[in-house]
DNA sequence: GTGATGACGGAAA
DNA sequence: CTTTCCGCCATCA
């Protein structure tokens, strides 16, 4: 969002085929491992490529809690849908951002 | 092969 | 507090 200047279209999956040795499915591993009720950010899932994380939600047809991931200062990329989901489950969310300090899972 | 993007992170101003 | 810039990986034109 940052850098968003001119967009061209495209964006598929990474390699959400499992099988294929590649961070997306271990990023896919992780994800599905948050248990309901706390969240990772996008740093936590995978440190390297905290991009690549948004990349593998957004373009795989795979089942997961794509919700119980947030951004490091606890905001949500889907916004207000992300947040209902969170807050469903007994997510702690202020102003918009989810109460890190205590549904953060570690690393 | 190069260059640019993105459900981001962190440091700098 | 906000805005700007750079870097990370994989993919697309």
């Amino acid at each position: 969002m940052r850098a968003g200047k001119l967009r061209r279209a495209g964006v598929r999956a990474p390699c959400d085929a499992p099988g294929r040795g590649t961070r997306a499915s271990g990023i896919l591993a992780r994800v599905r491992a948050i248990p309901p009720g706390f969240v990772r950010t996008y740093g936590d899932v995978d440190q390297k490529a905290p991009r690549l994380v948004g990349r593998v939600l957004a373009t795989t047809t795979e089942r997961v809690p794509w919700h119980r991931v947030v951004r490091a200062d606890g905001s949500a990329p889907m916004g207000d849908e992300q947040l209902a989901r969170l807050r469903r489950e007994g997510v702690p969310v202020r102003g918009g951002r989810v109460d890190l300090a205590r549904t953060r899972l570690p690393t």
